[in-house]
DNA sequence: CTGAAAGCGCTTACAG
DNA sequence: CTGAAAGCGCTTACAG
């Protein structure tokens, strides 16, 4: 049951610890006979490392914290494969933490992470503010922010170009002559949304008799995919009830929102676009295969969590680096939940 | 930097390392006043937990590690939410692992696990065989098998009626009067696959006339979301071109063949329900919002992670008790994508 | 190039 | 009820 040690090792290949040790870490500067025989010890042996004993020693695990809100948004699923697929590669394990947005349970884990000496975190975090994520560098533990920045940029960060993406979006709705757009916002606590509704403001704004309404959730209906689809559809059913003078065009802030607006529109027996034109920040399979099948900015979430985790180990093994700050931009894919007029859209500049 | 240890509270409080840690591991047995003056000096120094240091000491960490095929498929990221969220009110981490269904990746987290000391495992198993899952029996882990079993029962296990949920699915299309019915399979090597087939040919062989076309993927190209969902698109459009003598209908065995069975009937400028009927294993919310809504066996995807996380902590804390299978039973969802004629189906009964 | 020894921060018999 | 001490399995100065 318990497995052999370096003690078992040494013994048995009549060597000490210290060499084990050396050998097995791959320091090197050891005679390459006793090497060998090390090594062939420890195969015989089956001798397997012990993670626990190491990060004691050394005061760093072989782990990373991964600290989203939902593993259950596709959004954050396709991040958290891909940061694993990097992680996997080095050697290391990756700790699995869903916050909800909720500060108290970032917090909670932040402490258990450090708790666990993780080399590292990634983070969406909750808010702009630095927040719980002080404990982070108070504990020197390199950090690195995915979707979000912190006020200051205190921390390496791997963004989306929000605002281009929704203003880009919100510029296709005015191209087709929508001149009063709905926003179905979630919640704007977090930045992310606010950068966004930022750029469908700077659509509308250049655009003479256009306007915006807002629609915007409390902070706890925005939690969870389920219940953040359950909002989308609600906000989307007031906007619809809205009479003669309500708009004619919806952003939807994410995907979770974009599904319950369209499961909203399908209700109450509306069309797209037709009753209502639909876009929506994130892209899924499934929105190419709606009828009609649905413009979006999609995020190309496996990059991001590709380059989040490499920017992670850059910072690990080189922690004297310069903070790096890299922006990604989402990507306009026309479909045809915006009328029959689609024009060419100009590629989304950064804002 | 470095936090403050048993050490620096005991010398501070006047008491020793032993006292300190019976205390703040709530061990009790010490006097009051002694309590109090610890827990206050750990507070007062911002004391943290050192987890590597404890499962150096005890062998056995507060982390469990889930071992899946791939979180960036819906039903494993709903289970992984639902463990992480059962867990976490633990105080546990959780380490996350994606095999996809490959053994080596398999074995080769089971053993960074078992080297984590971690307190036990969940596990979707690439293989009925016990194979690397061994490893976890000769350490000694708890372990519950989510999903799929191991031949043999040698584990908890919280299970679906794989063969019941795709009885009913085929039998709903055998009471829309199709006769000859496709099973998009990606693979047949994992046993939910098989049983999902020994389901649909169970209900096709109890109708006069009726018969099954097996389309079926190589392992390789069944791997990963998007594989996946290419995959059943290429089978779906293999079918599709099969001329007159071709299936009217389709049953897709998960949700990913599903979307991209979807895309090959809208690619191919096909309709559902008429040129295809199409029913899928596993819901999602946008199968109600395809036109027209999709037939499926939901899973129970939430009820199935916070199954196997509560059987797995029953099985840490009590490590003699007998062993548990538990199956849950899917639930078909009867919406419009067989047919103009739909017959209430009889609820499936355990197979 | 190699080994003896200390120590990372806890927990737990053991003794009192 | 409390403390001194050993020890979990590694790594790493230090000495040779």
């Amino acid at each position: 049951m318990a497995g052999p040690t370096y003690q078992d090792i040494g013994r048995r290949a009549g060597v000490s610890t210290a060499t084990v040790s050396r050998v097995l870490s791959g320091k090197g500067g050891v005679r390459d006979e006793l090497a060998r025989r090390v090594e062939a010890t420890a195969a015989t042996l089956g001798y397997r490392s012990n993670r626990a004993a190491k990060t004691l020693r050394t005061q760093r695990a072989d782990a990373i914290g991964l600290v989203i809100s939902d593993v259950e948004n596709p959004f954050f699923a396709s991040i958290a494969r891909a940061v694993e697929t990097v992680a996997a590669k080095q050697g290391y394990a990756v700790l699995l933490c869903n916050t909800d947005e909720d500060l108290d349970q970032e917090a909670l884990y932040l402490d258990l992470l450090i708790g666990e000496s993780v080399a590292g975190v990634i983070i969406a975090p909750s808010t702009e503010e630095l927040g719980p994520l002080r404990q982070l560098v108070d504990a020197g533990i390199p950090t690195v922010t995915v979707d979000r920045k912190v006020a200051g940029d205190p921390f390496d960060a791997v963004l989306v170009d929000h605002r281009a993406g929704a203003r880009g979006l919100v510029e296709h709705l005015l191209d087709h002559g929508h001149r009063h757009i709905a926003a179905i916002m979630g919640t704007t606590a977090a930045t992310p949304s606010r950068e966004r509704l930022a750029g469908c403001r700077e659509a509308v704004e250049a655009v003479d008799g256009a306007r915006l309404t807002v629609y915007e959730g409390e902070l706890q209906d925005a939690v969870g995919a389920t219940r953040t689809m359950g909002l989308g559809e609600r906000l989307a059913l007031n906007l619809l009830d809205r009479g003669r003078d309500r708009p004619t065009a919806v952003f939807c802030a994410n995907n979770l929102l974009t599904q319950g607006a369209l499961r909203a529109v399908r209700r109450s027996g509306r069309r797209v676009p037709d009753d209502l034109a639909v876009v929506g920040f994130d892209d899924l399979p499934f929105f190419e295969l709606v009828d009609p099948p649905l413009t979006v900015a999609a995020q190309p979430t496996e990059q991001l969590g590709r380059l989040v985790a490499e920017v992670l180990f850059e910072r690990i093994f080189e922690p004297g680096r310069p903070l790096e700050v890299v922006v990604v931009d989402p990507e306009i894919q026309i479909r045809a939940s915006c009328g029959p007029h689609p024009e060419q859209l100009t590629s989304p500049s950064r804002g």
